[in-house]
DNA sequence: GTATCACTTAAGAAAAACTGATGCGATGAA
DNA sequence: TTCATCGCATCAGTTTTTCTTAAGTGATAC
């Protein structure tokens, strides 16, 4: 049997046609007149040697073999198409699309961005805030900021920071409960944004670390870190904070870490983008830009103890002797 | 800009030039002269705006937009590939190629074929034993026999068998070791092949429902059921095997269950095709065969207590009193 | 019963893809 | 060094494909 590919134009317009079930729209979409498409149909019937499609009186239906036929078509042009942007976006070097989690976009990407912009006015961002695994063939993104182990990458990677959780809280807050053995009677914030890290950096670790004994109790529970922030920002609670995203905060004085004691995550941050653009202009100002910021931070965490956790055991703290 | 693909047979030929890394060689691929390919190349890259190979001396080599391109380029057209030898094969009522496991491939279906080749003498098989996950778009496969949980299938599904496993043995060893009780000091056979299960349908797991005390010895162990069935056929002692890939021994009496117990699996076994594809000729005529076989086959449980088992708790059978 | 809609068919025109000859620069053997 | 060879580029002419225009079919809607 012949198995090699029909004409190609011939294989689009069932694409289209399969798209729209109507010959006469797919031929519109291809800037075509009907009767090309409709021969380009033809054709592909011939060479495939059974219809693709049982014309009705009004309209079209697929046959079974076009019915084989339009997944692995659809899914073929798919990948044609996003290789195709992404060989022109590899052209375009005044746009940048940034993929980050809403929390880092939100707390770290957002505030900072106008130090970008006024480096690089000829630069224009785009973000995309997703915690999904971005596909750079696919997802028209030029780099990622993920939170993570680092595991098998399609694309070149490079660590940005490491993550720590420790308790924050506005300085009345602070105030009022002045000692970690103080905590259990506080309202408690519960950022669930890395409860999908075992072991979980939750208050419950924090208070063993610490050696506060009695059981943390329950509190408003936030999906997403950002929103977690806020909350603490507005005096609502204790928020064991990932230092990430509130180093700002507690540079500016917004929020204190009267403690001392944080949890450092099994998990880095990363920089990412696809394998061969690294050296592409808006690539490598928004790297070294996120070098510049991350080095003009100050260490949050000087005059802490930070407690190396993430084994199976999770966080050993020294109890208080 | 302009992102609509360029001409189909221009990136054709890039995806062909790319793998060869030589022009000249993808033309011969293609059946048309270098220059024909050059030409291409360059339409190409025109339609870009960038140079996709380097031009070295003897020699190309790929830019960074080429790079950027090969991947999708390279998935675009075997996704188009596959489906167009999809479709092709709906015409095909002659050839139906079937996977299956390994096991279940040698010890049922291999035995059963002549059977299907004698009422259809017109169908040529091809077998794939494999337990990879296949996907009909791609693997060139008409039928798979799969043993699981039922689970999201793009194709069609149907159950086939259910699935015990107990103690089998040549009759010589029957009669040295004629109640359970006596299995501690007897050869045991160790099948892995459904050791992903949990819980797992082991020699503890048989020992702890049917009542019988002492730790199983270790013993021969198999990762194919079909090597262990052999084993035990040979008589090297007594296997904890598989009803499905068994049941024609037993009816036969080249095997034999004297204890009487058995656990019955979570998992069962179904026959899937891709969606669209039921009404085939070979398809309905190898569903058919199979019902048949089934019906046909005795039920070797009967007189067996069929422990069901596969919750959490794994199996819990009658302690003797 | 007529208008309309969606696809088909046919013939010529336009566009594309291809061929074969020729050219170029580098490699590698004599 | 010299020269043959290899791999790609280029060009003009040709073949093949693809498209358009225009007329046609059959079923549905009004």
């Amino acid at each position: 049997m012949n198995d090699r590919l029909p004409p190609l134009t011939a294989l689009r317009a069932f694409e289209a046609a399969a798209r729209h079930m109507s010959f006469s729209r797919a031929a519109e979409e291809l800037a075509v007149t009907p009767a090309a498409l409709s021969f380009q149909i033809k054709s592909l019937e011939d060479h495939l040697g059974a219809p693709v499609f049982r014309r009705m009186n009004r309209a079209v239906d697929l046959t079974e073999p076009g019915r084989a036929l339009v997944p692995g078509v659809r899914d073929g042009f798919a990948a044609l198409n996003a290789a195709w942007r992404a060989a022109r976006r590899m052209q375009d070097t005044r746009t940048l699309t940034i993929t980050a989690g809403p929390a880092f976009t939100a707390k770290w990407l957002a505030p900072r961005l106008f130090t970008f912009a006024g480096q690089h006015p000829e630069i224009e961002m785009r973000f995309v805030a997703s915690l999904r695994v971005m596909d750079f063939a696919r997802d028209d993104v030029d780099v990622a900021i993920r939170y993570g182990v680092p595991q098998d990458d399609d694309g070149h990677s490079i660590p940005l920071l490491e993550e720590c959780v420790l308790p924050v809280m506005t300085r009345e807050l602070a105030q009022r409960f002045p000692l970690p053995g103080t905590l259990p009677q506080a309202p408690l914030l519960h950022d669930d944004s890395v409860s999908f890290l075992t072991p979980r950096p939750d208050w419950a670790a924090w208070f063993g670390a610490a050696g506060v004994a009695g059981v943390p109790p329950t509190g408003p529970r936030f999906s997403q870190a950002d929103h977690a922030i806020d909350a603490a920002l507005s005096g609502a609670g204790i928020l064991l904070g990932r230092t990430s995203l509130i180093a700002r905060l507690l540079n500016e004085g917004v929020l204190v870490a009267p403690y001392g004691i944080a949890l450092k995550l099994p998990s880095i941050y990363r920089l990412v983008c696809a394998a061969g653009t690294e050296s592409r202009p808006q690539i490598v100002a928004f790297r070294e830009w996120l070098f510049g910021e991350l080095d003009r931070e100050p260490d949050v965490l000087t005059g802490h103890t930070v407690i190396p956790g993430g084994g199976p055991g999770g966080w050993r703290g020294k109890r208080p002797g």
